[in-house]
DNA sequence: ACCTCCGGGACCGCCCGTTTCT
DNA sequence: AGAAACGGGCGGTCCCGGAGGT
C-alpha cells in the first residue's frame, strides 16, 4: 500500500481524528453552556460525528467530560500560565508578562465565557466525586506549578525568601480565577483591568529588595 | 364562614408564606445543583407546594432565580460581607476580621458549594443578558460598598490615600470570589486558608504607613 | 353548575377515564409483544393520551406493569375462572364446563398470545423482586380460589375426601398455564384440545364414587 | 511461518470455538433476561468476542436465537427428557422416575428461570414466525418422543390401550410446562412440588390395571 | 476469520409550562 | 390562591447492524 493511500484510508476512517473532533466541539459546547446545559445531540450535529461514534469512544457524558479536563483544560492551562514562568530566574517579572498577555490579549471568548477550569468547578466539584478528582488534579498542576517556579526564584535570590511558595501560589490561582470571574460578569475590561491592576502590584510586593509598593 | 374555616383558609392560603417557601427551597436546590441540574418538581415536591401555586407566584424558572438573587443573595451578601466594613473608620481592620471571620466559621454549605453568587455567575453569565443584569447589579452593589468603606477610611486617615477605592474594592471581591472557589474545589480548609493569609496580608499593605490595628 | 355541564367537563377532563385508557392500550400492547417488548411511545400513540399525562398517573414503565397486573390481569382471571367455580356445590363439574369454555370459546387472542399471567411471568419473575410480588399474589389469588372450591365440594361430598385441596389448586393452574402454552406454540386448536381433554379426564377423577375416567 | 505462529493463530483463529462460545453465552443471557432484554454488547464483552466474529458466525440477533434453539434447547430437552424414557418396556416408571429427578435435582438456573424453551415461547412466538417455526419443531420433538415411548409401552402391555399416545404426549408436554412455570413464579419448591405429585400420581393412572413398577 | 469503528434509530424518563377547576 | 391534570419536547443511553480494514 502506497503512502497516499495510507493518507486516503486516513481520512475516511481515523478514529483518532474522530475522537479529538469529539473533543473539540464537546469543549466548545460545555465551555459556552456548562456541563448540564450542553446537549450531546448539538455537539454531534455540529461536529458531524454520529451517536456510535460518540459512544465508541466515551462512555458517558460524564466520561467525556472528564476527557476535556484531562486533555484540554489542563494542558492548555499549563501552557498558558505556568510554562512561561517555569524555570525563570525571576519568575514574579514572568509571571506579571504573562498576566497582562493572558488579561489583556483576552479573546472574546475568554470575557465572555470565563476561565474553562472555573466554569467546571463551580458547576460540577460538587456533585460528583469524580468530577472533583479531576478538577482538583487540574487545580493542583496548577498551583504546583507557580510553587515551584516561585521556590526557583528563591533559590535565585529574585523572590523574597520568608514567603511559602505553596501559599503564594494557591493564592495567585486563586486570584486569576477570581479576576476570571469579574470579568466574566461585568464584561467590562475596565473593571477587570483595574481589579488586575492591583493584584499586579500585589505581585511586585513578591520581589526581594528593592522594588517597593510605594516607591 | 366559620371561625375553623378561616382558621384552616388562613393556613393554606398565605401568599406570602408560600412565596417564602417556595424562595428558600429553590435556593437550595438551585444553591446545590445548579441552575440547570435544579429540577423545579423536585423544589415543589420538597416545599409541599404545587405548581399552580409556584406559577402563581413566578413566571418562570428564569424569574424564580433572578427573585432568588435579588432577594435572597443580594441582601445576604451585603449583610455578610459590607455592613461590618461600611462606615468604620478603620475599614481595613474590620475587613480583615470579616474576611476571617466568614472563611474560618465556614459553615458545611460554604466549603461543599461555594459562593451562591459565584455559581450563578460562572453558569448563567454568558448565556441569558436577563440573568447577567441582576448578577452585575449584584456585584456592583458588593464592590461599591467595599469602595465606599474604603474612600471614607481615606477620608479618616486610616486608608492609604494614592489607592483607587473603586479598584480595591473590584480586586477585594474578585479576591473573595477566588478563595471561595479554590475552597470548593479542594474542599481542603488547609490550602484556602493559606491562600487567604497572603490574601489578608495583602489588605494589611492597603493600610496608612503605621499600622494600627488596636489604635 | 347544571348536570349536563358537569358531563360536557367530564368529557374534557376526566383523570379516571384517562387513566383507564393508558391501562387498556397498555395492557394491549405488553400481552402482544412483552414487557421489554412494548414501548410507551406506541402506547400513547394510540391511546392519543402524552407523555405528560401517562407520567402522571404512573410513576414509570414498570409501575404501570405493576397495576395492569392488580388492576387488570388478577380481576379478569378470577372472573373467568374462579367465580364460576367458586361456592358450588360440585366445583368438579363447574371446572370442567368453564375450561372447556375458556378453551373452546377462545378468542384469537388467547390462542395468537396465551395467557396473559404466564407470559409476564416467564418474562418478568426473574428480573425483578417488585414484579415477581404482585405475579406471585395474582398466582396464589387464583390458586386459593380454587382450593376454597374444592374444600366446599368435599363438604358437600362431591370430591374426594383423601385429596389436598391446595395441592390440586395448584396443580390446575398449572396445568392451565401449561395448555395455554401449548396453544400458543402451536396454534393448533386440535393439539391443544386433545391434551386438554387428558386434563378434563383427569378432573373427573377428582369425582367422590362412581364416575370413573375408564367407565 | 513457525510452529509458534501456527499455535497462535490456533488459539485466536478456531472458528468452532468462537461459535460455540457466542452459543453458549448467548444462551445464558437470553435464558437470563429473555430474547428482547439480552443484549449483544453484552454477550460478546463477557464471551470476550467482538462484533465482527459474531456476525461473521450469525446473520442477526434472530438467526443467533434460532441456533440456540436447535443447537441447544432441543438438544438438551430431549437428552433430559425423552431419551430415558424412550424404548423403555414401561415407558410410565421410566417417565416417572424422569420427572422427580428433574423436579427435585433441580439446579437454582431451572428454579429461578424456568424452562428455556417456555420462556422463548412466551415472548416470541406470537411475534415472528420464523421463531414459532423453530420453537413448534421442538415442541413436536418432545411431544412426539413421549408418543412414541408409550405406544411402545403399550405394545409391551404396561400403558393402557384405550390411550392416544399422542394426546398424552401432549399433556404431559404441558403439563411439564406448566410446573415449570409454577415454579419459577412461586420459587417455592413445596408449593411446587405438590402440584407435581398430583402430576405424578396422574401419570400412575396411564398404566395398565395391575401396576408394577418394579414387575 | 475476525476486529475496530461507526451509523443512526428508538427507548424511557424528566422537564418546564399551561389549562382547567375549586 | 392554590391544586391537579395534561401537553409535548428533549435529554442521555443503549442497541442492532454494517462498513472498512487486516
Amino acid at each position: 500500500m502506497s503512502a497516499q493511500a495510507i493518507l486516503q484510508a486516513k481520512r475516511t476512517r481515523d478514529p483518532e481524528a474522530t475522537r479529538e473532533r469529539i473533543l473539540m466541539h464537546a469543549f466548545e459546547e460545555i465551555y459556552a453552556k456548562g456541563y448540564a446545559g450542553a446537549s450531546l445531540d448539538q455537539i454531534l450535529s455540529e461536529s458531524g460525528v454520529t451517536k456510535g461514534a460518540l459512544y465508541h469512544h466515551f462512555a458517558s457524558k460524564a466520561d467525556l467530560a472528564v476527557a476535556i479536563i484531562d486533555e484540554i483544560i489542563r494542558p492548555v492551562l499549563l501552557h498558558q500560565w505556568v510554562e512561561p514562568v517555569l524555570g525563570q530566574d525571576d519568575p514574579v517579572t514572568a509571571l506579571i508578562e504573562t498576566a497582562k498577555q493572558n488579561f489583556a490579549g483576552h479573546d472574546e471568548d475568554f470575557v465572555v465565557n470565563g476561565c474553562p477550569l472555573n466554569n467546571l468547578t463551580q458547576e460540577l466539584a460538587n456533585t460528583d466525586e469524580l468530577f472533583r478528582t479531576h478538577l482538583v488534579a487540574t487545580f493542583n498542576a496548577w498551583t504546583e506549578g507557580f510553587a515551584k517556579a516561585f521556590a526557583h526564584g528563591q533559590r535565585m535570590g529574585t523572590v523574597r525568601e520568608e514567603l511559602d511558595p505553596d501559599a503564594i501560589g494557591a493564592f495567585v490561582v486563586s486570584g486569576i480565577e477570581g479576576l476570571a470571574s469579574t470579568l466574566k460578569t461585568t464584561r467590562d475590561p475596565k473593571v477587570a483591568l483595574s481589579a488586575a491592576g492591583v493584584f499586579l502590584a500585589f505581585l511586585e510586593t513578591l520581589r526581594t529588595a528593592a522594588p517597593s509598593p510605594a516607591a
